[in-house]
DNA sequence: CGCCGAGAGTGAGCCGCCTCACAGTTCGGA
DNA sequence: TCCGAACTGTGAGGCGGCTCACTCTCGGCG
């Protein structure tokens, strides 16, 4: 869009249908729609750590994870913060600000490097009034959103420090292969949303029982039923 | 449905389409549809206290509140509870579990006496294909529903028990004429989710300095301007 | 090679909220 | 009219998690 030479990487070669495609919401999509979506999605990329978009910003367009991470959160005045969601490759978020085009619920920044398809309002909202099956995609997908959300104010409710500590490590580790997560315990101690000495603590009392292995920013969990039996009581 | 003489009281004649349309989901649709799902839609009524589903029933069909109030929540293993949301006249609920086919996420009882307007499954699915402006209003709503329940999230992170009272006064009060709200001190330490000692001994300092009026089953707020002001902090 | 910064581990004290216990008050119904 | 149940008010003690302050370890880089 800029013709000044900016911090904007140069797009890459992307193939947008096939990275749509990849996606549930547009898997059964008509040929055509698709190549219309796909002609008006801009390909942005993001270093690690950059922010995406800001609590309170207009919320003009959806993204879809083409490649790496992306965490949500929202922080306090006095700079606490909870993560809200993460998206990895394939998933959309930026929904609902596009849907009732109000500001922005949280700061969306790069885990990693990240490559991302914007859809704008515009170019979106049409495609919903004449497709109502991806209108219906988009509703399973918001509810889904919503029972996580709902679940993340029962955990914070009911559970304790063991508790929220043992379902954060699982997430964490699920869809890994060997059980295993690279982050610090800062970065922990955020996700837990709990002070990094008590998480650390914790950590060490596990990790003298063989419930998990600690390592300089790797944690391994060795026997998830134990955490999953302390994360359901 | 059924042929016993069962303990649902009688179903009082009731305009099904002038209460639809009163709501926004139904307002602009055409009258044929509107009278086809009225058709189908079925009067129920529950008194004060009446369970009206539970969390973890299959969830076949979507509520319209007539008449009343319904309280939606979660509860632990050990007896704690949420308060997820609360409907009053002219709100839809149970949607989440509609869309998604999956188990429902809370408890819903009837706050007060009240008449409800119940849609199956079978029967509001089919219209959602056929009216996407149908599908587009409802994914405002569960837009709005996130928006809500992330706020819940930061406000359980981020307030203390003062502020997250604050914030239910207001809440309780807002709407009413008198900014009063009458409940007894053991509910509004459920809203809250925080103990009735506490809630109480929070409430003698206001009423001291005059922020709200108290008696029994019965609150008022004073001055709104100070505990949003608290609320904020 | 040696330094420096990020990360990990740990004690001590504090603070907010919870629970238990109990007394006082109000109100509806037998 | 009196009793009991629901509701309100309040003290005391305990616990979980936070904060502060510090040491120790590791790893990268000049």
């Amino acid at each position: 869009m800029s013709l000044l030479a900016g911090p904007e990487p140069r797009a890459p070669a992307v193939n947008k249908v096939a990275i749509l495609r990849q996606h549930e919401l547009f898997r059964e999509l008509d040929k055509d729609s698709c190549d219309q979506i796909a002609a008006y999605a801009k390909v942005r990329e993001f270093r690690r750590e950059a922010m995406i978009f800001s609590k309170g910003d207009p919320g003009f367009c959806l993204f879809a994870v083409v490649r790496g991470k992306v965490l949500v959160t929202s922080s306090s005045s006095e700079g606490k913060s909870v993560v809200l969601n993460q998206f990895d490759k394939g998933d959309i978020f930026g929904e609902i600000a596009l849907l009732d085009g109000r500001p922005r619920t949280g700061d969306a920044t790069a885990l990693t490097d990240c490559c991302l398809l914007a859809l704008e309002r515009r170019d979106f909202l049409p495609i919903l009034t004449k497709k109502p099956e991806i209108a219906i995609k988009l509703l399973e997908i918001l509810s889904g959103r919503l029972r996580r959300t709902t679940e993340q104010v029962e955990e914070m409710m009911f559970l304790n420090l063991r508790g929220r500590l043992a379902k954060t490590l699982l997430r964490l580790t699920e869809g890994a292969d060997s059980l295993s997560a690279e982050l610090s315990q800062n970065e922990l101690s955020q996700r837990v949303g709990m002070s990094r000495e008590m998480i650390n603590r914790q950590l060490q009392v596990w990790s003298r029982e063989g419930v998990i292995a600690l390592a300089r920013r790797r944690l391994t969990v060795l026997r998830p039923d134990t955490l999953a039996d302390i994360a359901s009581r």
